[in-house]
DNA sequence: CAAGCGGGCCGTCACTGCAA
DNA sequence: TTGCAGTGACGGCCCGCTTG
């Protein structure tokens, strides 16, 4: 797992304290628990087993429990391993962030902070099996850890559970770390406390990816007590450069994925670029007026006038009218150009100001415009919808019309084949006196789109029935 | 690999409008 | 009237890409 945007030598001594660890792990020092041990490890055991592969370290971490991940983060469990994929989605996503900020930061002096930035993260995101160097084990604050176990926040010299955290002024043997190593630490602890701030003020970090992270640092601890000497001679083998990598990239993982904590210190180098762009304009824009001031000097003004036969007065400040008129024509010409150049600079970094402008209006119309678009393919679909129902309900409306039509005339029909005389006096007899009562009865049961189903099966009988006041009024 | 081509950047010229 | 800022136009140079 390679990172771009990492400075190779910091990189290089982040893996390089990782991989002695690892190293001495693989050589039987897995338990550490005093100071004794560290004495008591002979280098030549670590030399012994440089050429140390991938496969073997993870063998040999497999092997001891204790150095093994916990369950709950580990690919056992599914949930995580799922979890973990995304947390390295996240990881190449904030690499990719930091690579541009990386980029845009190195042109500037902010470069090493960024760089320190880069490398602390690192060095804290190591797992236990390539843990970061002791040197170097600084922590994020916990959020509000009273008197938590887990509050761990590294002190130079301090003991947590007697491991010691910075060998670095704790151990004498820490002296004889190379040179090149110190100063990438000493360039790594210098921006440490800003990222912790950063981390512990402007951002949330769940509990349980809070808990994972200190677990790691506590089986890294564990396994820190390791003479730095023996770090740096198992480092120097490039063969163990693959599985370090391979093996810190699970617990970075974890750490990076809470890389947002970077953006505030992020935001503040652009600030800051910003800021250095603009005095560098400034410093241009200074630079060129004491050109111009410089150019016409007095002397060199009294002798052309004195060759153009015209008065020679004291030189005025840039960008007064009169100062032009005691410069010779080539002194005026030059000042001319020199300031039509810097017009011309000025005009085209607007100009190409203006038109990025209107290309970021154009593709923002171009996707408003879309989603107008979208929006009325919606509207017209409603509206032929709301068509189709209304044709719908002119068909009904028509279909009832000529079933009561049918009614109607099957009515009038049935009375001179079906109906007796008497039936026809009877009804007749209850028939409403006027035909509008005798038309509104018949309207009375206004046929719906509901009722028109039934309107077709309609017995001869009710047919007659209905069409009863329409014969007596008849 | 050299030639051609296109794009970007720069310097310069010419012109216009504004202000002293 | 004069100086100056702003800007379009033009040509030169450089660089990257394509092509034979």
């Amino acid at each position: 797992m390679t990172h771009p945007t990492y400075e190779d030598d910091t990189v290089k001594a982040a893996n390089d304290v990782s991989a002695a660890i690892v190293a001495a792990v693989a050589a039987g020092n897995s338990t550490f628990t005093d100071e004794g041990h560290l004495e008591s490890m002979h280098i030549e055991a670590l030399d012994a087993i440089e050429p140390l592969d991938t496969a073997a370290i993870e063998t040999i971490v497999a092997g001891n429990p204790s150095l093994k991940r916990s369950a709950e983060d580990d690919e056992d469990d599914m949930e995580d391993s799922v979890k973990l994929r995304k947390l390295q989605e996240e990881v190449n996503n904030n690499t990719n962030a930091a690579a541009q900020a990386s980029g845009i930061l190195s042109s500037s002096t902010l470069s090493s902070h960024t760089s320190a930035h880069t490398s602390t993260n690192n060095s804290t995101h190591s797992s236990p099996h390539a843990s970061s160097s002791p040197l170097e084990t600084h922590v994020p604050t916990p959020p509000a850890t009273d008197g938590s176990p887990m509050d761990v926040s590294p002190t130079p010299g301090s003991d947590t559970n007697g491991v010691t955290t910075s060998t670095s002024t704790t151990t004498p043997a820490s002296a004889s770390v190379s040179s090149t190593i110190s100063d990438k630490k000493k360039a790594s602890q210098e921006v440490v406390p800003e990222v912790v701030a950063a981390a512990a003020g402007t951002t949330t970090i769940s509990e349980s990816s809070y808990e994972r992270i200190m677990a790691d640092v506590e089986r890294i601890r564990e396994l820190a007590k390791i003479d730095p000497t023996q770090l740096a001679s198992y480092s120097t083998n490039p063969n163990n450069q693959a599985a370090i990598e391979q093996l810190t990239s699970s617990a970075l993982a974890n750490v990076l994925a809470q890389a947002p904590a970077l953006a505030p210190s992020l935001q503040t180098a652009n600030a800051q670029l910003e800021q250095q762009h603009q005095q560098e304009d400034e410093q241009q824009q200074k630079a060129i007026q004491g050109i111009l001031a410089s150019m016409p000097t007095p002397a060199e003004n009294a002798a052309a006038a004195a060759q153009d036969s015209s008065s020679s007065q004291d030189d005025d400040a840039p960008g007064k009218r009169s100062s032009n008129r005691d410069a010779t024509n080539d002194e005026r010409r030059q000042r001319r150009l020199l300031r039509n150049r810097v017009a011309a600079k000025e005009c085209r970094k607007k100009k190409k100001a203006f038109v990025k402008e209107l290309q970021d209006t154009c593709a923002f119309l171009k996707e408003e415009n879309a989603k107008l678009y979208k929006e009325i393919e919606e509207l017209n679909a409603k509206l032929t919808l709301g068509a189709m129902r209304a044709d719908e309900n002119v068909r009904l409306i028509k279909e009832v019309e000529e079933l009561n039509a049918k009614l109607t005339m099957g009515a009038m029909v049935a009375p001179t084949n079906h109906v007796s005389e008497e039936e026809v006096t009877v009804k007749a007899d209850d028939a409403p006196s006027s035909p509008v009562e005798a038309t509104e009865s018949e309207e009375q049961p206004e046929p719906t789109p509901q009722s028109e189903t039934e309107v077709p099966v309609t017995t001869t009988e009710e047919a007659s029935d209905a069409a009863k006041p329409v014969v007596a009024s008849a």
